[in-house]
DNA sequence: GCCATGAATCAGTTACCCTAATACCAGGAA
DNA sequence: TTCCTGGTATTAGGGTAACTGATTCATGGC
């Protein structure tokens, strides 16, 4: 029996799909269907039940499934213990973040983290926020960041950052002198530049702007932060933006950040980042280390305007996110 | 990468051999080698260094061959757990068996064992003792009943029972009307029918025989315990036989049984019969349940005129055989 | 130096797996 | 019903991996 084949079955179950699981395999649709068929005549056993639409697992193919992830990550652990033992550089923890989570913001952890486990590396790929969890899936990468994240069938998330919302505007605008936090409200009729329709995020902040009765001219939309900056820069209007991405153009006083006011009587508008990783499967030992690292200490990290208090129960609700064995935890948390 | 391949791979480092690796998976020595050769290729990592002889696993062949063997044997587990579900006629236990340990002594515990684990399956084959420890290595018995067993890389033997030998001669023998133990050196001359050379037993039979000053006129060889009965019953001599596979005849009054002086000074001279089963493997929970009922109380069981001290003592001192994970125990004791 | 033993290599064949094209099937809409 | 759609099964054919049998090579013993 071939391990890929074995794979394959795995991706499809995961997937819930004969051709998901084929492109994370990179063989074609007929090539899976094949695979799982083979395993099957092979088994003397129907793992899956194709009479009705959508398919579903059979008992014997529930078992098999669970046995089979076993055996590939094991497998695949196993290969890597070979390939470390020879050249003993260490684990690669492969992060897939959102463009909006800096480098700088990262790199203390990465110090911390390779100097917690020598010899490691961390791969950072930054990528659309979509392309996140399929890639977690499909064991290209081992950890995400991502705003607004959602659990799905075989994604954990992890609350990590509550990052304050701020209002970005160019030095010379109305409200550049403000010494007081603005209220939404205030925004009413003010051009502004925001995210594409379809990212998370926007739906955040139009829901948030709805919730207080604010009509904005929205003058154009971009899907990175960096964009919107941009455009902000350039005096198309104004945005509402994480305050920490904003740090280094209110240092080189290219932008401005007011404050939202956090208007008592409900939270405050902030984007929660989260770490999400696989479900229900073996995590490298590395992976989870990561994880604890960035975890651990976000507390003193300086967060914008969010509360402390909100930070740290979000870090210590999910103090359990990986037990001893190196398993992902079944708990899941949603921010 | 394919799960046979990395069979192969097991069972070339378990036989120490190529060649021999190759017939457990019916291949030939050439694919054997090949098989070897990719498996290497696609790790990027030397698991066998073959420059000197005999060749010898490298750090890395150790780690991938242990890993190697959980991965398959559980993947054997995961097909046959699955195939239960589907019919769930039970486990089955291989047993090889040595032909003098008779289908009446298994009875008893092959009924307990079915009445202990319901829909269970005990498959006995009787062969030649040599047979056994291969059989056992390629997997195709899951436990074995072996006399003079000598525990081996992969072999675990566990010390099952103690059989006082006797003299079996013709109801009109000489010997055959004594009320009293026979001293071996009584023995001096007489005809003598025995087993073929080869076999461990006849080296203890020769060994005892010359401990005690023993000549004997050997007239027959045989490689079963039956074949010597019936020419000691046709009158060509006498022999020294396992008690207990006597009980029969001497019911049916075709052959005397005299028991042998135990000579106080020294251990009774036994025919130790062990029960073997692969070492540092997983075992089918059925397989451990079966030896430990086999085990349990052969000390309430005759056996022949061997001091029950010995057999409760032997029985004791292997009690932690398997573990409750179903792992065989490091630990070996030879008889 | 020579032989015996066991593994590696080679060439030829077989068998398997993959892709592309196409047929099929369940469910939803008209 | 009938058609339509999205997704899976099937089929044929080409490419490749893997096996066998023969041979060569390396090592250790003589």
């Amino acid at each position: 029996m071939h391990l890929e084949a074995l794979n394959i079955f795995c991706d499809v179950v995961r997937h819930q799909s004969f051709s998901r699981g084929a492109v994370a395999n990179s063989v074609s649709q007929s090539a899976a269907s094949q695979a799982v068929r083979q395993i099957e005549r092979r088994l003397g056993a129907q793992l899956i039940d194709r009479s009705r639409r959508p398919w579903q697992l059979t008992p014997e193919g529930k078992l098999f499934f669970q046995g089979c992830q076993e055996i590939v990550d094991r497998y695949h652990e196993l290969e890597e213990a070979v390939q470390r033992r020879q050249d003993p550089s260490g684990y690669t923890v492969r992060l897939a973040s959102i463009y909006s989570v800096g480098l700088h913001d990262l790199s203390q952890y990465v110090d911390r983290f390779r100097e917690a486990v020598p010899g490691s590396h961390v791969d950072i790929e930054y990528m659309h926020p979509d392309e996140i969890p399929t890639r977690i899936q499909n064991d290209q990468s081992d950890v995400g960041l991502l705003a607004f994240a959602t659990p799905g069938r075989d994604l954990t998330v992890v609350p990590w950052q509550r990052q304050a919302m701020a209002v970005a505007c160019p030095p010379g605008h109305r409200f550049a002198d403000r010494t007081t936090a603005i209220g939404p409200r205030e925004l009413t009729g003010a051009a502004f530049v925001t995210f594409d329709r379809g990212l998370p995020v926007r739906r955040e902040l139009d829901r948030y702007l709805r919730r207080h009765g604010t009509e904005v001219d929205v003058v154009a939309e971009f899907d990175t932060i960096e964009n919107i900056k941009q455009a902000v820069e350039d005096g198309a209007g104004v945005a509402i933006l994480p305050e920490p991405t904003l740090r280094r153009e209110v240092e080189r006083q290219t932008l401005v950040a007011v404050p939202l006011d956090k208007l008592d009587d409900e939270d405050p508008f902030v984007r929660p980042l989260s770490i999400v990783h696989r479900r229900r499967r073996r995590l490298n030992p590395a992976v989870t280390e990561f994880i604890r690292l960035l975890r651990l200490d976000n507390a003193g990290r300086t967060n914008g305007d969010a509360p402390a208090k909100a930070a740290t129960r979000a870090a210590t609700r999910t103090t359990a996110v990986a037990d001893a064995a190196g398993h992902a935890a079944p708990a899941t948390a949603t921010p």
